[in-house]
RNA sequence: GCCAUCGUAGCUUAGUUCGGCAGAGCGGCUGACUUGUAAUCAGCAGGUCGAGGGUUCAAAUCCCUCCGAUGGCUCCA
């Protein structure tokens, strides 16, 4: 509804003739004069249908917000269709006409002009300041965005999960789970999977401290918050996009490898799409919604949509099952409660690396699940972050799924190779009946999935994604959701996470060496080797290293102290010795003495712990007094 | 979203209890020093005290609203 106010002197209409939609009225009504009033010029719109208690509500509000600033107590209300582009239907305009001036009634002496009739019209406005003003009344669409986003959030706070935890033998524990007591499995020497069982079921520990992360990211100079956008979505600086852009290299090309063909889709969706519109209703997330110029759109929370898409619109022969796309979206969106935020753990805007694969049967999908995930476990461990040592495996099912498909879960387990937690579900809550993930815990307890897999068994059919059989008849097939490594932040997260770790047990906290921003730094004694240290760094730029050189005016001691604290991996002092001897004395980070070498042994050793990884160039100027600072 | 805590220079922070001149360290800049494996010395610049409103002779300090951050609840990649 859209309202216009005039502080007036006087308003006075006269009743010429009638519209189409005109109401019935009264002989009285046909004309009214009002002096010292406030004149309520007021058009009802189509969005306003099927709210009408709320708008009027909302309207008497508004006017009497108004009407009390400007010390009135007379109203007209006076139908006015040109306000709006978009006008609701008669009936439901003269119910909300008719409202405002019933609940306005209680407090002030109002006059209702009849709608839907040709009138004549007299206005005198005051012309102070604050004697016009328009405004838009707008109910939240609760009930309507509620329909469309929530039902497997609301089905999700209802769900009933049991729990246990299944031994690499398949045997499976039932736990009973009471506050911080879990009974049902022995955890000696397996804390972790404890803890983890306590933050998906139990109850944990008080006072949490903050994720050492965050300090982290923005000490390196890797990621920040950006006030300027919304909550959750980051700002990357040159070190944090060059990692995450690396991360990124490595995931999609393993993808790529796998047998996945990448695609690229919008990121941006209808909302009224009758397939996507009953797909938010079956994944439990919050979407950021837009207007473009001609429609209502919501931003993806993952590659599902356009992948689904395109498939629906392919000729699909049981021959290329499973066929596998792959993309890598930057972004996904999720608009998660502003309080569930964390540095890079959880974001409302993320990178998710996101492969889906078309099976044509259950038993291909089982198959095929397992391919993916000996995929997943072999790219997270080439990353730097040890499958078995820092993550907790979850596998979720309904109970249903699970009575009949036991020996999948077994075989998971089994090729994970340690017990993992199982969680059964009492109904299916959302589109998948079974997915696992790969989950890191940090020292609090708290946990976070990175891999996840799903079945997914009811898209097919939604989306009409059909593939011929065998038979020659046309069938729907099941579909896998994998992201190989998780959310490329969250990688970051935990590799922020592990060093964090790796210090507080007394380490020195690492960047894995492909990830280094810096993997080896020069430190010139004097500024009388500088040229000679230019040599060495062409020399090894030739073999893909991101080296530097401190030629600051600081003392050595302080270059070193600089280098320690960006965790460099390799750093090496050059002085007049060196130049003469022609070797090297290198600090190896981890490494309480520094060692002699020559330029070839340096090599060697870069290109060991490089393994073959991708490389980026380093992304900052070579010489330090060309830095310019980020963070303090 | 709810509850709690927090927001002072680029960074880390003192000052907020009980209203009374906004201070320091690091970093930056300038100069000196040209240095041998985790902090060289001196000087200078740098502040809408998160934003807006209110109370007051006077607000970083008290009150209100908003924004942002952290932790917990809930939830996820």
């Amino acid at each position: 509804m859209k309202i216009l106010l005039i502080h007036s002197d006087y308003l006075k209409y006269q009743v010429k003739k009638e519209t189409p939609v005109a109401e019935e009225i009264e002989e009285e009504m046909k004309e009214g004069e009002m002096k010292e009033c406030l004149s309520v010029f007021t058009a009802v719109e189509e969005r306003d249908e099927n709210k009408v208690e709320k708008v009027i509500a909302k309207g008497v509000n508004d006017i009497k917000d108004t009407a009390e600033k400007l010390d009135v107590d007379k109203i007209m209300i006076y139908p006015y269709a040109h306000l709006s582009s978009e006008l609701g239907d008669p009936a439901t305009a003269v119910e909300i006409l008719k409202g405002l001036e019933d609940e306005l009634s209680h407090d002030y002496k109002v006059h209702r002009s009849p709608f839907g009739w040709y009138k004549a019209f007299q206005l005198s406005c005051k012309g102070h300041p604050l004697s016009e003003l328009s405004k838009e009344v707008v109910v939240e669409e609760e009930g309507e965005k509620e329909e469309v986003v929530s039902k497997a959030l609301k089905a999700e706070e209802t769900l009933q999960s049991t729990w246990g935890i299944m031994d690499v033998d398949g045997t499976l524990h039932e736990l009973d789970i009471d506050g911080k007591d879990v009974e049902g499995y022995d955890f000696k020497g397996n804390g972790k999977l404890k803890d983890f069982v306590l933050y998906e079921a139990g109850e944990k520990e008080k006072g949490g401290a903050e994720s050492p992360h965050i300090e982290l990211m923005r000490r390196h100079e890797l990621v920040d918050y950006e006030e300027g956008s919304d909550p959750g979505n980051l700002r990357f600086y040159p070190k944090g996009r060059m990692m995450k852009g690396l991360l990124e290299d490595y995931v999609s090309e393993r993808t790529r490898d796998y047998g996945a063909m990448e695609i690229e889709s919008p990121i941006m969706y209808d909302i009224d799409h009758p397939a996507l519109k009953k797909h938010l209703n079956r994944f439990p997330a919050r979407q950021y919604r837009m207007e473009t110029p001609d429609k209502n759109v919501f931003l993806r929370f993952a590659a599902c949509f356009g992948q689904f898409l395109m498939t629906r619109d392919m000729t699909l022969s049981y021959r290329n099952m499973p066929v596998r796309l792959y993309e890598l979206t930057r972004y996904s969106f999720r608009v998660e409660q502003r309080g569930e935020l964390t540095g890079l753990r959880r974001l409302r805007a993320f990178t998710m690396p996101d492969c889906h694969a078309m099976c044509k049967d259950l038993e291909q999908a089982k198959d095929e699940m397992m391919t993916r995930m000996n995929l997943a476990i072999s790219v997270v461990n080439d990353i730097g972050i040890n499958v078995l040592e820092d993550l907790e495996l979850v596998v979720r099912a309904t109970q249903d799924y699970f009575e009949n498909n036991r020996e999948q879960v077994e075989k998971l387990v089994d090729n994970y190779g340690k017990p993992a937690l199982i969680e059964l579900w009492d109904e299916q809550y959302s589109y998948f009946a079974l997915k696992y993930e790969f989950n890191f815990l940090d020292p609090l307890g708290r946990a976070s999935a990175l891999v996840t897999d799903q079945v997914d068994v009811e898209q097919g059919e939604r989306y009409d994604i059909k593939y011929i059989d065998e038979d020659g008849k046309e069938r729907h097939p099941y579909i896998l959701h994998l992201s190989p490594s998780g959310a490329i932040e969250r990688v970051m997260f935990t590799l922020l996470e592990r060093a964090a770790m790796q210090e507080n047990s007394g380490e020195k906290p690492t960047f894995p060496y492909w990830l280094a921003p810096t993997q080896i730094r020069f430190v010139p004694i004097s500024d009388d080797q500088l040229e000679h240290v230019e040599e060495l760094v062409d020399d090894l730029e030739e073999i893909n290293v991101r080296v530097d050189i401190d030629d600051t005016d600081r003392t050595v001691g302080k270059k070193i102290r600089q280098a320690e604290q960006e965790w460099i991996p390799f750093v090496a002092v050059i002085g007049p010795k060196e130049i003469e001897s022609g070797k090297l004395s290198v600090r190896i980070r981890g490494e309480e003495k520094e060692r002699e070498m020559g330029l070839k042994e340096l090599k060697e050793l870069h290109e060991k712990k490089q393994n073959g990884m991708p490389f980026r160039d380093i992304p900052l100027p070579r010489y330090l007094t060309k830095r310019a600072i980020f963070v303090g």
